[in-house]
DNA sequence: ACCTGAACACCGTTCAAGT
DNA sequence: ACCTGAACACCGTTCAAGT
């Protein structure tokens, strides 16, 4: 999108990072993170090889930094999202947080699927480093602070919760005959379990 | 474990097979799928570079081959645990299952980790490829068709399920310190979702 | 300071030649 | 039929030389 003509001998270095960061994202949506190359990226972004380790350790460094900028930008939309309910409306809130989520995640599948699937390190359910799960975690302490939710470790629900939308749109994602009436079930059903587990007995 | 001495020119190829595979399991627990290279598997085996890929056809062939072998193993012996409980105990087996799958998971982290934390095509939740999960999935069905359960879709609870199991055992393995508390912890909140889950309200 | 691209090192895969 | 290992191709990383 960032189209550079007359490229300069040097760039504004973090506009430089950009365009590596993007040539990637592209080749990543359609070969994904093990076929993609180094050489393929600083040819889409019109820099010599040497260049790339400029601005990145190697490539799989690269990815990693893919990978924060997507959760980075799903989490600010969600926030978003949220923002729109009705303080004290924690049910609303986590119901919200599920089901967009796994439509978030839907939407962007193949490219969740090329940055995730694979990965060394992935933070997965990692509160400290994964913000679109520390959000969820955020929901259930108020709710459960609130006396909306019967959780004796919101924290800990937050792992599994956050376990249920990962693993369900990831499964949304890898079938093959993905039909519209799955996604729908699979979505109803998550949000059938949030409503009865945080409901308590 | 399977010692060899004074190979002969030609083995029984299934033995042979074998062979590359434990050599390959070894090299993928203590260093990874991504480090572990052709020929120290070859090197391992005691034989040549060019004999790996008369029994597979490639690298990555291997790596679903190690995969299938892990969760066949884990899925047998969970079978025999729950073959211990009472005809009839439906919650009881789907919390045995859950109990199960999260500390036999835990018991071979490493390896587990190493296997399916990177590949291309994780079988995951898939009922269809997944002999683990489809085990949950039968106990789901059955405790359903025995009024045990309030499932209106066994099959796709199955899939959520699972994925707690799955992702709370992969959390559980990431936490560098991964106290015995937080094992306990995770685990105790995991049946308590199951209970609250299949009980409706 | 930032950039270049040739050279290097590593490793997955093939294949002509052996028994 | 099964096995061998040298040769090939590919690609991540480095580095001496340029502006």
């Amino acid at each position: 999108m960032a189209g550079s003509r007359a490229r300069q001998r040097t760039e504004a270095p973090e506009r430089r990072r950009g365009d590596l960061l993007d040539a990637a994202l592209a080749i990543v949506v359609d070969k994904g993170v093990t076929r993609l190359t180094v050489d393929e990226v600083v040819a889409r972004a019109e820099v010599a090889k040497g260049t790339f380790y400029l601005y990145f350790r190697s490539k799989e460094q690269l990815i990693t930094a893919l990978q924060d900028r997507f959760v980075d930008d799903l989490t600010a939309l969600q926030r978003a999202e949220l923002d729109q309910i009705d303080a004290g409306d924690w049910l609303g809130r986590l119901l919200c947080w599920m089901e967009s989520s796994l439509r978030g995640y839907l939407a962007h599948a193949r490219l969740h699927d090329a940055l995730f699937h694979h990965s060394q390190h992935g933070h997965e359910a990692d509160l400290a480093t994964n913000s679109h799960a520390a959000l969820l975690a955020e929901i259930l302490e108020a709710g459960t602070a609130a006396g909306d939710f019967a959780l004796s470790t919101p924290r800990t629900a937050a792992v599994l919760l956050y376990n249920v939308m990962h693993g369900s749109a990831h499964y949304l994602v890898e079938q093959a005959e993905r039909s519209p009436d799955l996604v729908e079930a699979v979505i109803a059903e998550s949000l059938t379990l949030c409503r009865r587990y945080v409901d308590g007995t």
